[in-house]
DNA sequence: ACACGGTTGTAGCGCTTGCTACACGAGCCG
DNA sequence: CGGCTCGTGTAGCAAGCGCTACAACCGTGT
């Protein structure tokens, strides 16, 4: 057992590194074997197959975005309005951004049918709910907290097609 | 002058009905001339290459969908939480959906630096935007219909990593 | 009748994809 | 020492990708 979990941790760091910096979709596996600092035979020695190859990577990046979600978390709760202002602009930063591009390509591969895509993206999604809820002031939780993510995958999807300026209108403070 | 363009408007509308069906990913020159009962090499003959082919056909399901979406419009304006309510669960019919998934890959792909998808996308989506703004009533109309866009494109995405609960609770009706 | 230009089939190119067969070195166990 | 398993490099497979070269067809104009 000369323990491969050590060299599986850190070639899946660069692996994330690469899923985020180019996306799911530049991921084959020889790009991803030479951003890695391996070969694409050794890749499925370690994952076994590219489903599973994908799938860790994508849990590993999870992870991460946990991490880095709990690191940008609101002091302490904020009422609905001001957390969405705030959650908005926090998503706009280039490093948040690039996991929203993978969340988003995440949802499109499960919206073409691939189940494991849903499962790992539904998995990341709720633990973004759970996060967004554990910021509310709020006396119904549980809707603002739906309410919330649903606003903020909108911009997400609105920004990536260039209606950002649509979502700032959006964000505007309602009459 | 032996018109091919009746011809390509013929193989068009196959391809967009292989596009919907089948999503952009599972959309390679093979695949597509078999739906359209064509070859490959004709494709390329009337659409020059790859780009402008998809290019070609992302804009004709766009102009579907707006016919398709004028015969679903309300029949007079409507205020923001009903025409929200309206067009969400519009939106979950099978017919609309094939467009949502097809949406959101198109946004998937601009996330990810695909210039002609960005543009594309946008152009789908000011017209969506506009559809929806002709349906409101409200004394803010630009504002509501940014909302009422954000929120309806949230759900099509959460929806797509099995989220729909979500939506339903952020649709559910506010305190 | 004949040449010619728009249309189409056949075949294949060079490349990338995920994956695998095989050999070889290194370390452990008898 | 002898074998045996684990780790790794080399090489290659079949399939699919976008795209193209070439030849043949067919209708029309002269």
């Amino acid at each position: 057992m000369t323990i491969p979990e050590d060299k599986r941790a850190l070639i899946l760091d660069k692996l994330a590194d690469h899923v985020l910096a180019n996306g799911l979709s530049a991921s084959s596996l020889r790009p991803l074997a030479k951003a890695a600092g391996t070969s694409d035979r050794m890749l499925l020695y370690y994952f076994v197959d590219k489903g599973k190859l994908v799938a860790a990577v994508l849990q590993h990046i999870a992870h991460r975005m946990v991490t880095l979600m709990e690191g940008a978390a609101a002091p302490e709760p904020l009422p609905y309005e001001a957390l969405l202002a705030r959650l908005s602009v926090a998503l706009s930063d280039p490093g948040f951004a690039a996991y929203m591009r993978v969340f988003l390509e995440v949802a499109s591969g499960a919206a073409n049918g691939d189940a494991s895509l849903a499962r790992i993206g539904e998995t990341i999604g709720r633990g973004f709910l759970d996060w967004g809820k554990a910021q509310l002031k709020s006396d119904t939780p549980d809707i603002d907290a739906a309410r919330l993510m649903v606003t903020l995958e909108g911009t997400v999807f609105l920004r990536a097609i260039g209606m950002g300026d649509v979502c700032e209108r959006a964000l505007s403070l309602k009459g």
